[in-house]
DNA sequence: AGCCAGGCCAAGC
DNA sequence: GCTTGGCATGGC
């Protein structure tokens, strides 16, 4: 076994199963994890959870709702996610541009061409949302392999490490949702900015440990 | 009280 | 192509 899939296996050993992406009941998952993916942009979940509540209150987690809705009171809204100003026009671009088209016109090139939609976002979308076989790359990702010394730099490029990582493990849905949540959760437990590498579950296949 | 968080875009090499 | 600055809130 690679160890690329190794770090997966011992991951979920370890952790359990994450069981992304989390969605409320009577709503769109689509329309959900497009919106809180762009709310979640170098943003932390706690606060993109307090903006989704808001949205919950005013019914306003609906493809027709955020059609609609003025973009003063979307701001107002989701605030609390930080970067409210660009990301309140990213959501209305998106369900704009989204709302009438049909499954299969999802491809990641249409939304990489939706300005606010980046490969992370988008990879995301298509993975979580339409469950479409696209790994997540995101920095936590970049960080560990780095640090575990399957990369060489954290600046490998997106398309370079998502080949990597996708060549590596089985062409699986749940093998790549779970994998993407299970890093962010390595990340927040242990491979922090400052490593706290005491417990790490892959200490003995990492090479900075 | 600073550092960090599940990026993206536009502008400038 | 790659680098840099701007965007903002809330938890630790």
């Amino acid at each position: 076994m690679n160890k690329i899939y190794r770090i997966y296996r011992e991951l979920l050993d370890s952790f359990g199963y994450q069981n992304w992406w989390p969605v409320h009941r009577d709503t769109d998952r689509f329309l959900e994890v497009s919106v809180g993916a762009i709310l979640t942009q170098n943003t932390n979940w706690s606060n993109v959870e307090k903006a989704i509540e808001n949205l919950l209150k005013e019914n306003a987690l609906s493809w027709e709702t955020l059609l609609n809705i003025d973009i003063q009171e979307l701001k107002q809204l989701i605030k609390p996610a930080g970067f409210y100003n660009q990301k309140a026009v990213y959501i209305k671009n998106f369900v704009k541009n989204t709302y009438k088209k049909p499954k299969r016109a999802l491809t990641r090139e249409f939304l990489l061409s939706i300005k606010g939609i980046g490969e992370e976002t988008a990879d995301s979308i298509l993975l979580y949302g339409l469950d479409r076989l696209h790994f997540v790359v995101d920095a936590y990702t970049r960080r560990i392999f780095h640090r575990a010394g399957i990369i060489d730099s954290e600046k490998t490029s997106y398309r370079k490490l998502q080949n990597l990582i996708e060549e590596s493990i089985p062409r699986d849905l749940t093998v790549y949702k779970e994998y993407h949540a299970l890093i962010v959760e390595l990340a927040k437990r242990h491979c922090r900015k400052k490593p706290v590498c005491d417990g790490c579950p892959i200490r003995n296949l990492c090479n900075a440990a």
